[in-house]
RNA sequence: GCAGACGUCGCUUAGCCUGGUAUAGCGCCGGAUUUGAAAUCCGGUGUCCUAGUGACUCGGGAGUUCAAAUCUCUCCGUCUGCGCCA
């Protein structure tokens, strides 16, 4: 949410940015228009208050002194100021509820390198890592892979699910493990708080963190206790200070949140997406940072600097991408994706998803840290580490053998028994 | 789940019974003093607006009242005990 001020004194920025957008400003200024509805409405119901409060303070002084009488005159002339200040204020909350059920829905202020394009194919190249493997066969999707070795049992997770759920098994998910060990220690190493969320937030919290039109697509409510399923650590993590002051000396706050993720997927279909590339359930490794306004695009390019070096490590071949005002969604002011290459679908596809959010979501969670003028929003960060599932899709594909099995990412041994290559399912042989 | 206690400004705390508009300490900011610092003293320290002799703010919401931190209802949370439990 842009800060009320914005819309007040620089209207001009927002809609300038809705034109890279190349959507309409009839909400800005319909807000505009509301919040000086409401200005007036409200300054009228705070004189009548003052009114009420000084006839208040004469009441309080007669009886005091004993004049009954005086205190009976003065309560019959202010006898009707509750009720138009009732009338009066209903009228300036309705304003303001209008007012802010609309700011809720602009979308933050984009950083000047944001490349215009209407969709991804418009994103830009920011770098290439690593190489495309050479096979010396026909490179297998990962779906055949986990068919062949047994590794997940899909219409096993839809019989007791539904569709899009599975069971994960024997060495797939071992290195599972593996990886979510590896990605945590690996950011603890960089100094990395790590953090297990709840993995249920209620709707107040998760209103201050995500787009509005997520609770319709993304998120599973849990009824009838009124609780939503996180989609990612982001949203518990980033969420966990608010309604706070934050001391600046506590500032930046780094955290590496570890938790499954639930998903919807309302509308995703195809047959790309068969195996685990899309699924309503994964575990995710997330880098959040909680820092000082004018330190926040250094903490940007860190965080995409961590998930680098890390999908480094990993050995694994994939680009960055710089994403399009047209394939940004509302809450992130920048935001750079990782797409690994997938050899056996022939394409690159997205596996991290690193964004600066200003103080987007800091507006909406009164997150704040003190300054000497006063309290002021924080901004708030959060990049993928790793989401194992497509993590593990990316490994499977560019590390295949021609028999099918999968060699193990060197740095993932140690957390695996010093296992090397991973075995078709014992069952299954 | 049951019973009891509790929730006050960044933190701690007084006020609640008996309604009259939030007390004190710590921290922080500014000033005085000092070569500098500490100590001491003075002032400030949340939100909103048309910036005032202004309005709001005591976990959230509602109610009673001229007036609610204070009384009532309700929801949320915390602590203690009991119960259940990986």
């Amino acid at each position: 949410m842009l800060d009320i001020a914005m819309f007040r004194e620089n209207a001009d920025m927002i809609r300038a940015d809705h034109d890279r957008r190349g959507i309409s400003h009839d909400s800005i200024d319909e807000i505009i228009r509301l919040d000086e509805e409401w200005r007036k409405a409200q300054y009228d119901t705070d004189q009548i208050r003052r009114e009420r409060n000084s006839a208040a303070k004469g009441i309080a002084e007669a009886k005091k002194s004993g004049d009954i009488s005086r205190a009976e005159e003065i309560l019959s002339e202010v006898a009707d100021l509750g009720e138009r200040i009732a009338e009066l204020g209903a009228m300036a909350d309705e304003c303001l509820r209008k007012r802010d059920e609309l700011r809720m829905r602009v979308p933050n202020i984009l950083h000047p390198d944001v490349p215009v394009g209407e969709d991804d194919q418009k994103n830009t190249l920011h770098s290439l890592h690593g190489s495309k493997s050479e096979f010396e066969f026909e490179a297998r999707n990962h779906n055949e892979l986990i068919e062949m070795n047994g590794w997940v049992d899909q219409s096993r997770g839809a019989k007791v699910a539904g569709s899009r759920f599975y069971f994960m098994q024997g060495d797939l998910a071992r290195m599972e493990m593996a990886l979510q060990q590896f990605s945590a220690d690996f950011l603890i190493k960089r100094g990395y708080t790590l953090v297990q969320p709840p993995l249920m937030m209620n709707r107040d919290a998760y209103e201050g963190v995500t787009d509005l039109s997520d609770f319709e697509t993304v998120m599973y409510g849990i009824e009838p206790d009124n609780y939503y399923l996180i989609a990612t650590s982001e949203h518990p993590l980033t969420a966990m200070r608010m309604d706070e002051i934050i001391e600046p000396n506590e500032l930046p706050v780094k955290l590496v949140g570890v938790s499954q993720c639930f998903r919807r997927e309302v509308g995703a279909h195809g047959l790309s997406d068969r195996g685990i590339w899309r699924v309503h359930q994964f575990t995710k490794i997330e880098q959040i940072v909680v820092c000082h306004p004018e330190e926040s695009w250094n903490h940007h390019e860190e965080l995409l600097e961590n998930a680098v070096d890390l999908w480094d490590s990993l050995g694994l071949h994939y680009r960055v991408v710089n994403i399009c005002t047209g394939d940004m969604g509302t809450v992130a002011a920048k935001k750079y994706d990782l797409e690994a290459w997938l050899p056996g679908a022939g394409s690159y596809k997205e596996v991290v998803s690193c964004s600066n959010c200003t103080d987007y979501q800091a507006n909406r969670l009164r997150m704040r840290y003190r300054t000497k003028e006063g309290n002021e929003a924080v901004h708030t960060l959060n990049s993928t580490a790793v989401a194992t599932s497509r993590a593990l899709v990316a490994i499977m594909e560019q590390n295949q053998l021609e028999d099918g099995r999968v060699s193990v990412p060197e740095v993932l041994r140690p957390y695996m028994g010093g296992q090397e290559i991973l075995e078709k399912l014992s069952s299954l042989q």
